[in-house]
DNA sequence: GACGCGTGGGG
DNA sequence: TCCCCAAGCGT
């Protein structure tokens, strides 16, 4: 859940997975349509995908309980380096090189003195977490969560609060006078993408309670004649999006390619 | 290595 | 209002 997403938006929905799910077996038992609906407005719909197909290898190869080392984590569906590591150091106590987008801003500014980090994540960025990182479990475990917590709260993407660092004194990036970063993040495109018309597809299944004939994507609201059942904001909310009919299209596929949508008697669904 | 993938709070 | 960007991953 909190792959590119801000801990406050996780923590209601991950209270209410917790309550629901209290273990692996109880996600794994239900179907991965009602993981997809519970994640709600979390973003990245197929991390829901996956966390529930993570749920189903650890029943059925880890006697349900969550592995502990990182190689075992690694192969889980949905889990990467990152996450790997982090459980295996923040669950289980263990030594291990958690690289986060905060930890690699923080190396950026205070040891290589830039203003941030590569775009993506480079070799060089692990051996120099690894060469900093503390040698006892208790130590290196304290260490990746201070790191994170610098860049989370002091040592910001934007307006960081160099007066209030406790490291100041020892940052490369304001002993070189705060360079400006040497290149512009671009930004990710949204209006007028697939990617859009996705979230607005997935928006209206999400509250669909019977398959949704292809119609109701299609067509104007006023040419349906007669509201939905529950999805009627959802679907106003698509076709204001006013998409060229191939890009529905694609939108569609592209649900159907990932698993997160499926046919049933002609309509589209979360997946049962 | 580059790209596609959601959403919403804050500057 | 617009834009940035947030505990990344898989292809």
């Amino acid at each position: 859940m909190l792959q590119q997403t801000p801990v406050v938006r996780v923590l209601p929905v991950w209270h209410e997975w917790l309550k629901r799910w209290p273990t692996p077996a109880g996600l794994a038992g239900e179907p991965a349509g009602e993981a997809v609906r519970s994640w709600g407005r979390l973003g990245y719909p197929r991390r829901a995908l996956r966390l529930h197909a993570a749920a189903t290898a650890i029943v059925q190869d880890h006697g349900g309980r969550v592995p502990d080392t990182h190689a075992e984590l690694l192969a889980l569906p949905g889990v990467g380096s990152y996450t790997a590591a982090a459980v295996a150091a923040f669950a289980y106590g263990r030594r291990e090189t958690v690289v986060d987008t905060n930890i690699r801003r923080v190396h950026a500014r205070l040891v290589s003195g830039v203003a941030l980090p590569a775009p993506a994540l480079t070799a060089a960025e692990m051996r120099l977490a690894a060469a900093l990182l503390p040698d006892d479990d208790e130590t290196s475990v304290r260490w990746n969560a201070a790191v994170m917590e610098l860049g989370a709260l002091v040592c910001t993407a934007r307006a960081p609060k160099c007066a209030a660092c406790p490291v100041k004194d020892s940052c490369a990036w304001l002993a070189a006078g705060e360079p400006p970063p040497s290149y512009v993040p671009k930004g990710q495109a949204w209006h007028g993408t697939d990617r859009q018309v996705r979230g607005a597809v997935l928006a209206v299944l999400r509250l669909a309670d019977s398959p949704v004939p292809p119609d109701m994507f299609e067509r104007e609201p006023a040419d349906l004649g007669f509201a939905p059942e529950g999805i009627g904001v959802p679907l106003a909310a698509l076709h204001r999006l006013n998409s060229a009919p191939e890009q529905l299209e694609r939108a569609l596929a592209g649900l159907l390619a990932d698993g997160l949508a499926e046919m049933h008697d002609g309509g589209y669904r979360l997946p049962a």
